[in-house]
DNA sequence: CGGTATCCTTCTCGATACTG
DNA sequence: CAGTATCGAGAAGGATACCG
């Protein structure tokens, strides 16, 4: 019976650098990216194939920001022609239980959703 | 030695339709909001004092989208002038877990995160 | 193969003004 | 109090072309 006591304790503000960190860590394409890199590492052309509706500017964009970010790793390999491997690093392999979670919660939950979008939708008009 | 094993046997993929509910009930301002009423339900300018940085624009459009997907309740409270209350559903209690699970993320990994971006900046040049 | 560069359209978002 | 309406700037994002 700890839940119905008290609203919420210890529960973390969130500040304006965590939204911007969830911001650039779990938007619709690095959230692709990181689930797909988390099974295994992938070269820029294969990510494109794994996920075939990001445009290769933002697949690039996304790659850059979460490089910066510390979430993946960009290894060059000097072959011919080159070759560039994407690895999850460590820190970003933190987030795959998030992410996880994340996509179970929006497969159970969904069709809860689309009948309240219904329900909505309706009552407009 | 289960983790090691493969690499992700029954791991739901990503689709649009996952993505889509994810965008809006996990954008910027929607975590916000939702952080806000888990703990006590808020009227409009209650949630625009919590939350001094968004606009009165987004913060209708936020709600708009979150009640549309049935993450909050919008009750008309007859007093003069009108009280608008918003409150979490059950639906949207769904996701309390998962939001604070991401700040604590984000809390435990901020540092990282700002390393890693000072490396990454300091190599660029 | 793995990108950049450029153009151009779309959407977002803030600022401001007004309303029941 | 709780919004709506409108405008305009800027960012996001696709299409296309080109490069080492």
């Amino acid at each position: 019976m700890k839940e119905t006591a008290h609203p919420a304790p210890d529960r973390p503000q969130i500040t304006a650098t965590h939204r911007e960190l969830l911001d650039q860590v779990l938007d619709k394409w690095s959230l692709h990216v990181l689930d797909e890199l988390c099974e295994r590492s992938l070269r820029f052309n294969e990510l494109r194939r794994a996920i075939p509706v990001v445009t290769q500017k933002s697949l690039t964009a996304t790659l850059r920001r979460l490089e910066r970010n510390g979430m993946v790793e960009r290894l060059i390999v000097n072959t011919r022609p080159i070759a560039v491997e994407y690895r999850i690093t460590p820190l970003g392999k933190t987030l795959q239980d998030l992410i996880d979670a994340l996509l179970e919660w929006s497969t159970a939950n969904m069709p809860r959703v689309e009948r309240a979008r219904a329900r909505f939708d309706a009552e407009e008009g």
